[in-house]
RNA sequence: CGAGGUGUGGCUCAGUUUGGUAGAGCGCUACGUUCGGGACGUAGAGGCCGCGUGUUCGAAUCACGUCACCUCGACCA
């Protein structure tokens, strides 16, 4: 009891606050800072250690189906934004420009790259000339500025990280590939390697990407039921091309314009990681991103061969691939016992004179509270399959919270008060008219999430008008 | 951009109503005792009270202006 009125102090609980807890979280767990420029933050050693591990990852399965890097200049100028024109009014009300250069007024302001569709259609103009060229399967990491008006750290900053992936593709079939391709991976990897369920679909009309033909999106559910747009992959068809003049000479000598997609993933994903995993204790990172799998907490430090022992633990995980630290700070262990749970460390090894003469160690997991004894000569072996057995199970209950949290509607009264009452996603057929969206956007706060590949029929009408429905949306609020 | 809130040591805040020259707790530093769920003692360091102008003998406190940040909405990864 006296414990938990100790951590309350520190970090407020979910159910009373979630928008507070959220903060709380990074902040206490030293992911950013806030900078002296609004909506820009600073990552910290904690916060950037997981994007590092999530970029390593991604630039491996992206590499798998044959994505080169390369890196464009982060400066476009206004004549090439302006090419084509959805793309150009989706983001000109948030784009940052460079006006001067020194002391000099520039001829052509510049604007900071809020996405490079423009950069890469303007490059991809000059390089392909032959359907030899094709395809190109190009990617960069990098940073995009959209001079948000509110900001949420991770969620929503006006600068934030990302990938962004943009194809040149000789047939309009090709293109539909990679995308679908590239979103499925995006979902693999946010289910394997985050442990974050998610749901594949194609966005609506009125969700889509300023410019594409396309949208595809992964939407994943936070513990407070609203959903978070993990993901995108877009099919622009042959849009840009015309707009930019990409074209190609195909084997019959003729000329023809390329089809082109891209697709991203933003440092958004640390945001959706907390959001998923982590409780009032604080962060619950899934082991293949924690920075720290395993932290070693040596007890009564100063007895001798305590140090001695936490060092050879530390020695031998090192070399079975763990990601493992010793905390030897003058501290003493039940702060290193807190600290290690709001830092989301997977596993936690206890180890003093009493488990050193016992030839054992006491491994707490993170996301049960589990304390298990381990031998000490079984550690190579046992903490790789605990912190496995903790990557399956932060899955299984993140897709058990989901699934609990998704909800069938067939009558509008019913879809409503669902909406209202419980957080979550809500299933209803959708006639695929734009109107019904903002009706129900009016009347609940609600949008359509996407339109799953998984389609099913709940009934023949659109929840909203009941006309015939076309599809299977999911809806619900979102960050 | 609309609504609300906040600016005082690194952090959380008191002090502002009724102007008199700045406080607490936490954290930090040193030494000692401690160490299996957030230790304690002693001694220290640290603040042009967001910024500007005005009123006044005197401003953290009053007036006017300005800037920044947070939360919630509308828009977006």
């Amino acid at each position: 009891m006296a414990d938990e009125k100790k951590q309350v102090e520190q970090i407020t609980s979910m159910s009373e606050d979630f928008a507070q807890w959220y903060t709380d979280i990074v902040s206490k767990a030293e992911l950013m800072d806030y900078s002296s420029v609004k909506g820009c933050m600073i990552i910290k050693p904690a916060g950037y250690a997981i994007w590092e591990l999530i970029q390593k990852q991604l630039d491996a399965m992206f590499k798998e189906t044959g994505v080169e890097n390369v890196y464009m200049p982060m400066f476009i100028p206004e004549s090439l934004l302006e090419k084509e024109k959805d793309h150009v009014e989706g983001f000109a009300p948030e784009v940052a420009w460079v006006t001067y250069g020194g002391l000099e007024p520039l001829e052509e302001r510049l604007c900071v790259r809020p996405t490079s569709e423009t950069l890469f259609c303007d490059f991809y103009k000059n390089i392909i000339q032959s359907y030899r060229d094709l395809p190109k399967v190009y990617n960069q990491w990098c940073s995009v500025v959209r001079w948000e008006k509110t900001t949420r750290p991770f969620l929503r900053s006006r600068e934030f990280l990302w990938q962004e992936g943009h194809t040149a593709h000789a047939t309009a079939e090709e293109a539909q590939e990679r995308t679908e391709q590239m979103l499925n991976l995006y979902a693999d990897f946010c289910e394997q390697v985050l442990a974050i369920p998610v749901v594949r679909g194609r966005k609506t009309d009125k969700e889509k990407f300023a410019g594409a033909e396309a949208t595809y999106t992964i939407e994943a559910l936070m513990h407070d039921g609203k959903a978070l747009q993990s993901g995108t992959s877009h099919n622009f068809g042959d849009g840009f091309a015309k707009a930019f003049g990409i074209q190609y000479t195909d084997k019959e000598n003729k000329l023809q314009y390329v089809h082109q997609t891209s697709w991203g993933m933003t440092t958004r994903l640390i945001g959706a990681i907390i959001m998923v995993h982590g409780d009032d204790s604080g962060l619950k990172l899934p082991p293949r991103v924690a920075p720290v799998q395993a932290v070693i907490v040596p007890i009564m430090q100063n007895k001798e061969g305590v140090l001695e022992k936490a060092a050879e633990l530390k020695d031998r995980l090192v070399k079975a691939g763990i990601r493992v630290k010793v905390d030897d700070t003058d501290k003493r262990p039940g702060f290193k016992f807190s600290e290690q749970e709001m830092r989301g460390f997977p596993v936690r090894i206890e180890c003093g004179p009493k488990d050193i003469e016992a030839g054992t160690c006491v491994v707490v997991r993170r996301d049960t509270h589990e304390k298990l004894t381990v031998a000490i000569d079984a550690i190579e072996t046992e903490i790789p399959r605990i912190l496995d057995d903790i990557q399956k199970n932060m899955l299984e209950t993140a897709r058990a919270h989901r699934d609990s949290h998704t909800y069938d509607a067939t009558e509008y009264g019913e879809f409503c008060e669902t909406i209202n009452n419980k957080p979550g996603f809500v299933r209803a057929m959708w006639c695929g008219d734009r109107a019904c969206e903002d009706k129900i956007k009016e009347d609940t706060g609600a949008t359509s999430r996407c339109m799953p590949f998984a389609q099913e029929k709940l009934s023949d009408k659109c929840i909203c008008c009941g006309k015939p429905a076309k599809a299977l949306v999911y809806w619900g609020r979102a960050y």
